[in-house]
DNA sequence: TATGAATGAGTCTTCATTCAT
DNA sequence: CATGAATGAAGACTCATTCAT
């Protein structure tokens, strides 16, 4: 449960049971909501089941989230970023390996638990779906970014770079969400190398 | 409410052509729950609100479908069809304007309300999941089986040829699925344009 | 919990046990929450207390009554009945024991436990607010009739004979609802006989 | 929002007179108690909203109050005065200037909000009622004693004179409470005259 | 086959009240 | 005195499912 904000101090700490028990409640309680709806979703989890979760009497849930929506909103809030600082990781001269570079290291911090309640709940709520499109954008500006810098001027076709931008935004996409459904696996390095290969 | 499977024998019939009202009670009851999944999805909606809009008897639904999720997985099966006939779709000679025609129609027969379905609730059952996973593969192997017709022998890489399917498919399930969502378009012909240069 | 609807027919029965059981859960749940309603007030009295004193499952009572305060809605509609007939009793000539009568047969149709809820549940839906305005304005009428037709023509001024209209209605309505709580008592023949005296 | 009890001393204090930040917290809090329960009843209010609207934690105000029901007694003991001192306001020889004398200055001190709570809450505590009953004798008792010194003696019945006074105590009653509901006016002064008359 | 009353476990939410600090 | 987190019983309402007719 990698939560986003960890107070400073906690990491010298020898990480002992105070972890798991010393934890303040609003915390286990996101921690619990983060597994559940990561599990079954959060329609199917009742807020009973994350108050045992985490551990605290079910009243407390609403002290701090008065509506069962609230903890959603919090989690998409508080557990996800979309990193949208100019970061450059282009490698001047190598679409390819500007891309896969991308690919290694999407513009989302979020845990594994986040990353699949942010695709799987993107019909519950406008915070998921806006937070998602937001991720959406960074990936697409991202990739044009380091086309644009790894490309040799004068590039071709602006409108191409643009599309082999969205396309590979999509790959990325489309790997988080649904090859975790279908299994289907793809290679996103092979992906950036097609891609760039069709620019070059 | 384009249902699937009501052609055979139905032309036929004597009884009056009144689609709406006469109609029997089990394809209302899929209609309306068609239009409700796809709207607020599967577990915001009561069955009686399904019974409601067919307008017929609440217990009439469970006597057609026992448990609720039974109505689920009767929509998936009798209003979704991935096509899996060999149709070859393919120009040969001209890569691009072989996936163009894939893009515009994808081997999927269903309303779009059927589609946001597939999509909304491949978390909620497996014959969900199953049905979006063949989709994914059918799709895959349309492109690579376009590709291999469009391109000259030799061909290049097979390897690449792979991921150039694998990365159609993946925007054309990208757009049907987050697109709508996020609110991005992408323009599969102009995909497939940068594919077919990519591997010409 | 004297029903007002009571189904013509059961009133030949010998008032066997089929009183207490066989009545229809409807019946049996809005006499519960007369009985509940009339004693601790609806804010107080639970829905699963009127479902336990109906003998009924809990879910019941929100089959027939989606929200709570549909209960005293049903209450008030069904079990309370202002007469508007112009039914007249006045006895020409005689004000007093024309107001007396009135005072005798209040035009409202409605069981003891009925009346006190009418009066106590006044702030609580608009329904039991117009309801207890319409049978303020239904006494004032007929006390107004009442007179009219008593006192010999030509009568005095019209604008007094108003007032104690007016008047004796407050009499009437304070004596049902105060008096019942603050322990007073007001002799209505005696009002009557003040009144009549004042216009004579 | 008028206190009653606020006078003694307060006049002396150094600590500055900006009333409305620097009251003391509990009478902030029977402040907000008297808008709320007034408004929607004393059930319908939770002790939250009371601290709220009187910005205080919501931890003190059971520091002033360990009951919630402590917060309505105190409000009708503090906030509600039924004078009882023989106040006499008699028009010696005008019974119904006397009355209308009576009517225009109810023997209750009290604001229009704490009128409301005293009416709607009757039911809801013993020291309602109570006060309520003692506010209904001791306006029969004024205008018993108005009725006495008006009339030229001797008067005629004295039941009769007892009857005119429970009556005029009815109606101004009557007119705090369900007229406020109903909607209905009645002018007390046109009743003072009507019983006057009676009684002449 | 058709129907809607019946069932009761479960869901979200509220709230008076306590209590450690 | 003051505070707000903590508590848990209770409340209104939902809903899939059953079943007698």
């Amino acid at each position: 449960m990698g939560s986003l904000r960890q107070r400073s101090g906690t990491s010298r700490r020898t990480r002992d049971a105070s972890d798991q028990e010393t934890q303040d409640a609003r915390t286990r309680i996101l921690d619990a909501a983060e597994r559940l709806f990561a599990g079954g979703g959060y329609e199917a989890t009742p807020t009973a089941e994350i108050a045992r979760l985490a551990r605290v009497p079910k009243g407390l849930v609403f002290h701090y989230f008065p509506k069962k929506i609230d903890v959603l909103v919090a989690l998409i809030d508080e557990r996800t970023l979309v990193e949208e600082a100019p970061e450059v990781e282009a490698v001047p001269g190598d679409a390819a390996r500007s891309l896969s570079r991308l690919a290694r290291r999407l513009p989302l911090r979020a845990s594994p638990a986040m990353r699949r309640i942010l695709f799987r709940e993107a019909d519950t709520h406008g915070s998921v779906r806006d937070r998602l499109g937001r991720l959406n954008g960074e990936i697409i500006r991202r990739a044009r970014f380091a086309l644009e810098l790894a490309l040799p001027t004068p590039r071709g076709d602006a409108a191409r770079l643009e599309v082999a931008a969205v396309t590979f935004a999509a790959v990325l996409l489309h790997q988080e969400n649904l090859c975790q459904l279908t299994g289907h696996h793809i290679d996103p390095d092979a992906v950036a190398e097609l891609i760039a290969h069709a620019l070059g």
